[in-house]
DNA sequence: TTTATTTCTTAATCTACATTAATGCACAAC
DNA sequence: GTTGTGCATTAATGTAGATTAAGAAATAAA
């Protein structure tokens, strides 16, 4: 249960890792990502304060995602399989957030799907690049720049 | 610990119940889907023998997703905060299914989701209709259609 | 400060997939 | 049998967003 000072740009686990850890973060913004077969990053998840970022693999599978440190930060790292931090509950939340996101995915426009994250995540939009916002939405950051232009038309 | 008998096309599940169990297939056929807008379907799960299916929204939240059953199936209902069932080992697999489809759905096209999903599910390709194939692919039954075409080119 | 380096925006063109519509096919109801 | 009704395929056209490229604006480095 100890605290850890990790600094921006700093990469905390890498795609392929063993990984058996996730971070609590409590002050400053984490992000995981992966990178496709061209080489191209998606942002998986952001977390800001108080928020949990890991992978989702099982302990003695590979990771799929990279973690790396987007503000300097304070993080908790803690055991996957830990039973006292790690109960259902928070597990079935992470499960709701996945599902949202792949729902939102198959049906929203990326006008839709930024609406809803300028809401879910009103402070993230000041505190990343937008060309990270993008690749959340996983569209490309030309793509936002005329997704935000025709927002401000209406 | 009781089995049920469920029959083609009952309907399990639907958006905005406030159901507390998942369902562990025993035999047969199931799906969770959700409903856009726009009245337009989106296959979110198909779960045959084995597997669980269930919303992942806390128990005390509305569902997002409809289940019901695409062939004569026996099922064991459980209750999502049964702590003996519900081991985290379980909600960590399927974190990490969900993972997993969130870096497809951003990163492939939809021949390699295709080509994907014949590999992942190698038999429900033959048990259900192409239209609910395309409709978990997040594209339509006639692109769905071109897809295969092409892929059999090669 | 000046010079790089990265980020953001705009516009022109391209492409994967959606939409629309027509046709053929299977299977059920009558 | 015939008349559905739903499903799969094909083709023509439309469109959201990708790609490419070029400038502007911001940030970092010198």
């Amino acid at each position: 249960m100890k605290k850890i000072k990790a600094t921006k740009g700093e990469i905390l686990q890498s795609a392929a890792d063993l990984n058996s850890k996730v971070y609590f973060v409590e002050s400053g913004l984490l992000r995981s990502y992966s990178i496709d077969a061209n080489g191209k990053e998606h942002i998986f998840m952001f977390a800001p304060e108080n928020w949990l970022i890991g992978d989702g693999v099982s302990i003695d599978e590979p990771c799929q995602l990279y973690i790396d440190v987007l503000e300097d930060s304070v993080i908790i790292p803690i055991e996957k399989n830990d039973p006292i931090i790690m109960d259902s509950n928070k597990l079935i939340k992470r499960v709701s957030v996945l599902q949202n996101r792949i729902i939102k995915l198959m049906s929203a426009t990326a006008i839709e799907r930024y609406e809803d994250f300028t809401i879910t995540y009103p402070d993230i939009v000041q505190r990343v690049p937008q060309k990270m916002i993008a690749s959340y939405l996983g569209i490309t950051p030309e793509a936002l720049s005329t997704v935000k232009r025709n927002r401000l038309k209406k």
